[in-house]
DNA sequence: TAAATCAATTGTAGCGCTACAAATGCAGAA
DNA sequence: TTCTGCATTTGTAGCGCTACAATTGATTTA
């Protein structure tokens, strides 16, 4: 009896093949393998363990056979909802498949490593990561144990398998946007400390664009990941002493940017006129507030669907090591950017 | 060799064994009760564990000791930042207790059922849902089982454990705080449909306190709660209809308050001098926007903490079955209410 | 009619680990 | 010196399930 369930007598296959007068075998094709089992057969096991309340035991399962249909992923956050659609896109992908999606959250590597432990001591179908940057240690247990691995927002280099967007790209098309309407002062919101590589292509990208086009590439202000719609004043005081003639403003994320926006409505600033504010992610908070946010919306759904697709692929035993998917990115025009001046001559936007 | 790992061999407790010239049940001994191995032979083993790459396998552990280390939570949503703190809490109670926490998102009851199903299968030792309204499958599962249970944001007649606060001691704080600033036309915004509980007993504490008061008990507005921030406009409509003397709103959650701050700023209306806004939840945006929201902050970091606790010590074998934890609530006090007006004779605010 | 074929079912072994009881070895007591 | 008590270590059995090979029995083919 399973000290698990105190007092209770657990339902084991066994209990359930005696009751249905077959073989533990049968029970278990029964699950497992339904097209291997007679109907009439299959019907009366389903039923005699619906009335015994049997739940197969995965840790079993999972023993016997070396496989696994639990995949475990390692979110940064549920702070913001920018993993909202990811774990969406999961969560759909699996269920498709047959397959189960557990969740942990980390917030540092030291966390994401006991996360990616957890998994591989429950030895999980597959992992999915965010982001590139994990620990030594991290590294070498999903190295030595082969399990596969996918990292999402990340577009080069993985450790196994990738998907996501060209952050290069996307910054690149948003500052377009910017000269397009006529900006010629833009500023730049960076985040400051070990912020991870998502991050890191985007003032880069900024920068080598702006000097393409003989512009200010030096309007950059960094703050604090942790500091929320708070950096959006801290900023806007930053780069306005830099430059007294800006007029437009890229921000890390749409929090950020709707820090912008408010400090903007307290100093009596008019956005888009005076300011145009660009964010980044599609928060629910972007098209909600006044003026409505111009953003970046990366297909986070597609890239969760993406992740599980090849994880589950991989384990059907696809040669998939060093893949990667491009789930592309689209620009989403709004109030917050407005086309009042003249555009810069020789852009034209890219938007995915 | 585990057909999990592919190619790589898979390191087990015989090898580690094997290479450190002891049982396998040292090696065991040395990981799950360290204190009958002698320091010099756990250093060794420990030492050759790490250099083999060894990681534990839950799946055989669970199974050989029908006991479990991981405890599963089901959150509703990550969309919004309610749950943050409670996961936070759960996390950093089950780390100091040597467990691990895996999360699953069940957004319908139906994959909330499903979630359990998963935990149950995976035999974990302990199950935290949120709201006590379930599927009579997934209640049957959870009788069945015997698997240790808290339900969080429930406040009586839990299935097995419940951790929460009272909504109705919280409305009434919340009505009690407008009757004191001098508010007599109060509006209530609720959530039409299947709701859960946690938001049920909202309007019976509103009409109660209101209709003790002999003021109008009936400005109430349903809205749909996938509707965000859409749903302050829409409300705030409907009970202008009602009442054009409103002077306050009390929403279900920050985002519907923030929806009606902004659509108040499209109006015109000056928010708090003609309405008084409070929310609920208080969530990031509420200290963000103008002014900053009056809410009620539910504990929800010490929820999570709570359910943690009552799970690990059950397992230890408290008798705690039907067990209730009240981790209260604060109102926060902020601009969207003003204390300009005469307040209502014999009220005195609740704040805990 | 006998042999071959095939779908459906079953027995056996073992996955990696831990509970439990048994064995070992060594200090101090008699 | 032998015995006892104790800390430490070790065999053995088995948790619940599935891979795989073997078996059964009905149907088809020669």
């Amino acid at each position: 009896m399973s000290k698990l369930s105190g007092e209770k007598t657990s339902v084991t296959m066994q209990s359930v093949a005696a009751a249905a007068g077959v073989s533990p075998m049968t029970v278990s094709n029964t699950f497992r393998y339904p097209e291997r089992v007679q109907e009439e057969t299959r019907q009366k096991v389903l039923r005699i363990a619906a009335e015994l309340g049997y739940v197969p035991n995965y840790a079993a399962g999972n023993l016997a056979s070396g496989q696994s249909r639990v995949i475990g992923a390692v979110i940064p956050s549920i702070k913001n909802s920018s993993f909202y659609n990811y774990v969406r896109g999961m969560q759909d992908a699996v269920a498709s498949e047959g397959y189960e999606l557990i969740l942990k959250l980390a917030d540092t590597q030291r966390n994401e490593t006991a996360a990616i432990e957890t998994f591989v001591g429950l030895r999980v179908a597959g992992i999915a990561l965010v982001g590139d940057e994990h620990e030594e240690q991290a590294l070498r247990l999903m190295r030595k144990t082969g399990v596969p691995v996918v990292e999402a927002w990340v577009q080069d280099a993985p450790f196994d398998m990738a998907v996501g967007f060209s952050t290069y790209e996307a910054t690149r098309a948003l500052v377009d946007l910017l000269l397009e309407s006529g900006r010629r002062h833009i500023g730049f919101i960076g985040y400051a400390g070990a912020a991870s590589r998502r991050f890191k292509q985007r003032m880069p990208a900024f920068r080598e664009r702006l000097a393409a086009y003989g512009l200010r590439s030096d309007l950059v202000h960094l703050v604090d990941e942790t500091d929320g719609f708070g950096a959006g004043p801290k900023a806007l005081e930053g780069l306005f002493r830099l430059d007294p003639d800006l007029d437009a403003l890229l921000c890390p994320t749409d929090i950020v940017a709707a820090g912008v926006v408010f400090e903007c409505g307290r100093r009596g600033w008019r956005v888009p006129e005076q300011i145009a504010v660009v964010g980044w992610g599609d928060y629910e908070i972007a098209s909600e507030i006044t003026p409505a946010l111009t953003t970046l919306q990366p297909n986070t759904y597609q890239m969760g669907q993406a992740a599980m697709r090849m994880i589950v692929e991989r384990v059907k035993g696809d040669e998939s090591a060093g893949k990667i998917m491009d789930t592309g990115f689209e620009v989403l025009r709004r109030d917050s950017v407005s086309w009042t001046s003249e555009p810069m001559r020789g852009i034209s936007t890219v938007t995915a």
